[in-house]
RNA sequence: GGCUGCGUAGCAAAAUGGUUAUGCAGUGGCCUGCAAAGCCAUCUACGGCGGUUCGAUUCCGCCCGCAGCCUCCA
């Protein structure tokens, strides 16, 4: 029985689909004009991670995330560099595509562009201004009037007066209400704009939203989802949108994952304390960083830091290491207590960090048995691996995740990836295994210890097998450099 | 000022009205030529003050501290 946080009442309720076995879930997307950092990453991680499960307990589910790709931020992008805002546009999304590929994101069902949703969007401003909800402003912008719509605020829990607009940004003149929002905004001069009743313009942030969740999953939809940030206004807004032109329920569950913080602060464009995704690639490997999202509850804010990506690693690579050796066999039969309790920490609203404490479970038994009992460490892995990629982990071979890893030369700056394919690499260290053994079998301590010691220096640990064969890993940053440089 | 939410051991992070979270780190042991990995054991907890209760980290109140939203933001 599966629970859902649902913003709009502030508690956990049973989820109910509108449709028996289905699942209509919406996700607000990127606002195209940069990288990815690190919170847009969450979103992706978190809402990939919902989207995986509800498929796996078999629902029919119809996953949408807009991409913003015409707003103020992206035209003024553009024009600092001097570039058409398209071409801008679609190397971010190609970008963005990128990082959700390294980050085992699957992609969503549809991914409607703002752009290419126009007609949509100018259909629904038309009902809201034959409604009356809508009107022209003074300059010609279209706005939303925000009074005109009974439950304003029922999502933020604000009402209208306590929101004493205008306290912190000057008030638009051309509004009724400081509250109203843009739904359709007049072009300047050389600005990408499109045919509209009111005129050549650009849609409001908002509507955009309204317009391609109700076209995708029409008036009415299960789930949406986002950021904490968009709760208010966006979402209240969409709900103003939407309800106001349909008239109908707009969505029954809202769901908002909490922020990626540095130092205990938002990390945001606006701050600058972002990092993006493909920066941290540079340093860590993709699986760490979807570790380290889903580590913590998706309501909870998640610190980044370099100790947690440390930690994330170290974490990861203890699962590997029970899986290293061990074939993975689907028909195995599988101890269902563990798939047990891994659904019913996901079935808790989403506790992926309850579940990940499952796999490690599991990775315990697994080690303990190893030896013993083949057969049954054949089911145990297959089940740990079964696990893991329900939550979108452990899908790499054990074996090349052990023999990879970032090296950090501690007297310099430089950093690099060892890759297990480098076959030069990968002879020279048997070589000195080879080596290592004729000393060992001669009792010569001091001969082995040094060449231990001496690939230890260079990156690479040695372990020796009970059955007297030696194998090599890299180590984790944990282990190189536990308080992370 | 208004509205949310949070405060758990060295770090991170869950659950829970009375019973082991979990990962990393520490300590002791097993294993090992010695290590590493693994296994076993173990030390560090529930911001403060009251209340409800046989019993509260868990429920309620107040206080302190922190974050977010009230402008674009995932």
């Amino acid at each position: 029985m599966l629970k859902i946080y649902n913003t709009l009442t502030r508690k956990k309720e049973l989820f109910q689909p509108r449709v028996a076995g289905k699942v209509g879930l919406y996700v607000c997307g990127m606002t195209v004009y940069d990288y990815c950092h690190i919170g847009h990453a969450r979103v992706m991680v978190v809402f990939d991670t919902v989207a995986r499960y509800f498929r796996h307990q078999g629902y029919e589910l119809t996953y949408v995330r807009n991409i913003t790709d015409i707003d103020d931020k992206i035209i003024q992008r553009a024009i600092e560099n001097g570039e058409d805002y398209g071409t801008l546009t679609e190397r971010f999304i190609d970008a963005m595509h990128e990082d959700e590929r390294a980050l085992a994101v699957l992609p969503p069902d549809l991914e409607p562009r703002a752009t290419q949703s126009i007609d949509a969007i100018i259909a629904m401003i038309k009902t809201l201004v034959a409604k009356d909800l809508a009107y022209v402003g003074s300059n010609g912008d279209v706005f939303y009037a925000v009074n005109q719509f009974k439950g304003y605020g029922q999502l933020s829990g604000k009402n209208l007066d306590d929101l004493q607009a205008g306290e912190r940004v000057g008030v638009d003149m051309a509004k009724r209400n400081p509250m109203d929002f843009v739904l359709w905004k007049m072009a300047k001069a050389n600005e990408p704009a499109w045919e509209s009743p009111w005129g050549l313009g650009r849609p409001g942030w908002h509507i955009e939203c309204s317009a391609m969740s109700t076209c995708c999953l029409g008036n009415h939809f299960d789930i949406h989802g986002g950021g904490m940030d968009l709760q208010f206004p966006h979402h209240e807004n969409e709900i103003a949108q939407s309800e106001g032109a349909t008239g109908e329920k707009f969505v029954n569950v809202w769901m908002h994952n909490g922020f990626v913080r540095v130092d205990d602060e938002k990390m945001s464009k606006s701050l600058g304390n972002f990092f993006t995704v493909r920066e941290v690639l540079q340093r860590y490997r993709p699986e760490a960083i979807r570790f380290f999202i889903l580590s913590s509850h998706y309501r909870s804010p998640l610190n980044y830091s370099d100790e947690q990506l440390n930690d994330a690693e170290a974490a990861l690579t203890r699962l590997y290491r029970a899986l290293n050796e061990v074939k993975s066999v689907f028909n195995e039969t599988v101890d269902e207590s563990y798939i047990t309790r891994f659904k019913q920490a996901m079935d808790d609203d989403f506790n992926t960090r309850v579940a990940l404490s499952v796999l490690f479970g599991l990775a315990k038994e697994l080690n303990k048995i190893k030896e013993a009992d083949p057969h049954k460490a054949c089911a145990l892995a297959a089940t740990l691996k079964y696990l893991g990629g329900l939550l979108g982990i452990l899908q790499n071979d054990p074996e090349s995740h052990l023999k990879t890893g970032i090296v950090s030369q501690s007297t310099s700056e430089f950093t690099k990836w060892l890759i297990h394919d480098d076959e030069q690499f990968k002879k020279d260290i048997e070589k000195q295994i080879e080596e290592r053994r004729n000393a060992k079998k001669a009792k010569d301590w001091a001969r082995a210890d040094w060449i231990r010691n001496s690939l230890k220096d260079s990156g690479v640990i040695l372990e020796d097998a009970p059955d007297g064969t030696t194998s090599w890993r890299i180590p984790t940053r944990m282990e190189v450099d536990p308080y992370g440089k």
